[in-house]
DNA sequence: CTGAAAGCGCTTACAG
DNA sequence: CTGAAAGCGCTTACAG
């Protein structure tokens, strides 16, 4: 780590003043072609590096990296959709300096997403951080931010684009191998129960790729063919117990674990206690209020975690460092499959 | 996030030089009560936090940051120690135009270390980070270092001081606690070994505590009198299976889980082999090569990771940030016991 | 097509 | 005790 040389002996060594370095380092055009060639040389062997502090005290005070931010409204799902944006503000906040300017938005469904995505697109923003969840709609964002030139980061949730996309999110297939051997270990054979929410939107692509993840999972270890799966799609906010299958399969004694594929394991303790059930382990996701109390209570087994503030954290993170050095590193995460049982809670 | 008011606008509203803010901002002395107290108010009222970018230009080309690294030698324990060393150059890449400079120093045994220690001091150095294997050395250490004001981070192990220091690792005792429930988890009732590994300095501290933190979990659970835990402290460097009181126990079909509290849970498996013992679950730390090897093969059900990169890159990041802006938040880290299965190996 | 100059906000050496 | 000036390395508006 030698004294880095700086745009100054560039210059000298390229025989030119900064300014025409600077604009071949930039592409701003207005430069002969046997001078930039010259320029490009000496950079190329001397292996400059722009001084990204420099450059940012420079453009921070001058023009901001505007973000836009596209999120579910918080009354959605128990007020997840606040622990990304709480990362988010965090990187905003450790980059104030450097020149960085956040503007959220909020959706509650299609129709408000696609207006929101016209508003953002309308506007100058030079990124965007968004939530896949409905298909076509962020589909169609990509595509006409990627005409714009302007890179969209999804979040939570991973989908197929006509072109390669940055996620920040969790693997969740691999989650719900991970919950296949969490809950496989604790029950051995027998019959488990997988406990999906659908609500007005289906089933999110999130919670059937979990499913799928832990399927296969029992599958290659059902080897003698004691293990049975099933699966129960509920709807959101009916009570558990009014359900005729679920009562059904809950007072089934043969039935010893249930995973449940979405951030509601909460629900299921009142009706083991309704019922009498015991010794029925229980894997679900997310570390929100009422999870953490069951986890501590002993009553939930284990919690996958999201990281739902670190992906936040990342995103934003990660599409400054590619807008202002066209380092695309940091935009393809995958989040861990954090593992939280009730002696490592606190520490989340 | 109004436009963020800079020494200028502090300098004309208390009616100086930007030069006397500076002096007051930095305690350079040499400025009369009555202006100081008057910039003083001025810098409260509104709030004035110093441009940390145009702050590390002008620094980090004068005068770098200096650090000293003092850890144990690569060749020591299958050189972990490598990757904290990773984690710190990873995150001096990144402070480098910030103006950093580590320089690495390696110990063995005490004596080098308290060698080591006297050269570090003797230099100009603005902070040190080691890691404290030997509680008397560390403490001289740190004493010494405490009367020239210069920080010292404690990496992996966590030791009583004469005074609060700072601490980037794992608390031993809850990743006992973790091992705990995850190996009664596959377990229940029955008898539990736990295996440490006695080198000529004797257990470290932290095989100590995660013991500890193990026997109170399966204390806790064990209502019924039916589970025994038998330690056995074995010599590293010989051969597993030569031990009586190893063979003994592992050919006792009794047992039903090994707790290992260093990183070498890959011996096992060999010996079970031997003795033809199966179905007899292992957790461990530490994700070298061999333990995740045999994670694969489930031959070990759970490892518990100490993030040694992570700790290394904590700890330069949070001693610069420390350094240049008087924060020390980010010296005090509580490294999480992440749980580790197969399923969630590759990502780590 | 190219250069010289101003300035981002902070820090410090120098002059008074 | 205080101020004016130079400079960190980069970027850009302006002049030629």
């Amino acid at each position: 780590m030698k004294e880095s040389i700086g745009i100054k002996q560039i210059a000298k060594l390229a025989e030119v003043s900064i300014g025409t370095v600077d604009r071949v380092l930039h592409n701003r055009g207005g430069v002969s072609k046997i001078t930039e060639q010259r320029i490009l040389d000496v950079v190329k062997k001397t292996g400059y590096k722009k001084n990204t502090v420099a450059s940012r005290l420079r453009l921070g005070t001058h023009k901001k990296v505007k973000i836009a931010v596209l999120i579910p409204e918080a009354t959605d799902n128990w007020g997840y959709w606040e622990l990304p944006k709480k990362g988010m503000d965090k990187a905003a906040e450790e980059l104030k300096d450097h020149g960085i300017e956040i503007t959220y938005f909020y959706f509650s469904d299609p129709l408000v997403f696609m207006s929101m995505s016209r508003k953002m697109l309308s506007t100058h923003f030079d990124g965007i951080v968004t939530v896949p969840f409905f298909t076509p709609e962020s589909d169609r964002l990509f595509r006409k931010a990627r005409e714009k030139k302007v890179p969209v980061v999804f979040l939570d949730t991973r989908i197929t684009l006509g072109h390669p996309g940055y996620f920040i999110c969790q693997d969740a297939h691999q989650a719900g191998l991970v919950a296949g051997r969490l809950l496989h270990g604790l029950v051995g054979e027998g019959v488990y129960i997988v406990l999906n929410i659908v609500n007005a939107k289906g089933l999110h692509e999130n919670n059937r790729q979990r499913e799928n993840g832990f399927r296969e999972f029992l599958n290659a270890v059902n080897r003698k063919g004691k293990i049975e799966v099933y699966t129960i799609n509920y709807p959101l906010n009916q009570p558990l117990e009014a359900i005729p299958d679920v009562a059904k399969l809950l007072k089934d004694e043969r039935s010893k674990g249930v995973f449940v594929t979405n951030s509601r394991a909460y629900m299921l303790p009142p009706v083991f206690r309704r019922y009498g059930v015991t010794d029925v382990p229980v894997v679900g996701f997310d570390l929100n209020k009422e999870n953490m109390e069951c986890l501590k209570r002993e009553e939930i087994a284990f919690l996958i975690n999201q990281k739902p503030e670190y992906q936040g954290y990342n995103a934003i993170k990660g599409l400054f460092k590619f807008l202002t050095e066209e380092d695309a590193s940091e935009l393809h995460v995958d989040i861990p499959v954090e593992i939280v049982v009730k002696e490592n809670l606190h520490i989340f």
